[in-house]
DNA sequence: TATTGTTATACTCTATAACTATA
DNA sequence: TATAGTTATAGAGTATAACAATA
């Protein structure tokens, strides 16, 4: 019978060589889809001279079921409000969002994707998702289902965690 | 007997649902460890007034088993020469790490961790890894054990998938 | 008085170009 | 002539502060 205090240094031994596996791939892959070529050929696919924050707002209200606020644009990409609003002035001189009053709230605005909008948005989304499916090609079902569930709960995990450290 | 046709059908679908997943947790998590607080407190936690790119340069190098020349710091780090430059330089000046000229090669300079700097880089790691360790705490073993391996290995397919496209 | 968004400005991180020294 | 690093400059992305309009 091993004692509690040995099985607890045991396990804490073995977080450390996971953390020490894991945090360093999570910033290199990171690292490699921001810098690498994939987004900046995924942008040349749209056929516009769109940046990475432009794309990203159209991306987000593409995903989304509807238009959103400007806030809410903010919160799902995790910048501030004048960002957004930056962006969203170019996106609207270029055809690429409208911009409409909030109907139940004069003070908020809904952003809505333009037909040329919604194609620049698919289009660069095809070009991610092909690019990935090239990289998963040889992946097994089941390793693929996995690596969908433990990130998704990793990611779920690490906000959650974020937000205690956010409420000092 | 299904045909081949749509058994590719089926498995597309089933690949595009993945991604429709996978993707947007990966840019979210990303996006939650570089804008949250959690690599702001471990900097603190260092006691030095350090920026991340600075911090980085510390951990790469005590990753290392020893020290580093400025242009395999900077590959390992996915930025440019100068930026590693720049960035030793204050370093230096802060008593953080040595530049010594490569005794095989006089162009070279081999970048080594003073002891304040080790203890930088590992009083920010074991910052880093304590707030990881309270996240993965509930975590099942064996989840943590394919969380390693599946996030290798994609991290390893997106990187050379990333060199087949830089090549052009 | 609080909230939504905007305008103006400043900061952080990273890249490119031109150069020096050594190979 | 090619490579390692440096210096100087420029650009992309994001934040903060001050403000206007509406709730």
């Amino acid at each position: 019978m091993v004692d509690q205090s040995s099985e607890d240094a045991a396990k804490a031994e073995r977080t450390e060589e996971i953390l020490s596996s894991l945090l360093p791939r999570l910033t290199r892959l990171s690292a490699s889809t921001s810098r690498g070529r994939l987004l900046e050929r995924a942008i040349e696919a749209t056929g516009l001279p769109l940046d990475k924050p432009a794309i990203t707002i159209l991306v987000t209200l593409n995903r989304a079921s509807g238009p959103l606020r400007v806030g809410e644009i903010a919160a799902q990409m995790q910048v501030v409000g004048p960002h957004v609003t930056r962006h969203v002035g170019t996106l609207e001189k270029r055809g690429l969002v409208r911009r409409v009053t909030d109907p139940d709230d004069q003070r908020a605005r809904l952003i809505e994707l333009t037909d040329s909008g919604t194609a620049a948005a698919e289009a660069y989304t095809r070009s991610v998702f092909t690019w990935f499916a090239e990289v998963l090609a040889d992946w097994p079902e089941q390793d693929r289902l996995d690596l969908v569930r433990l990130l998704g709960r990793l990611t779920d995990d690490v906000t959650a965690h974020l937000e205690t450290l956010d409420e000092n």
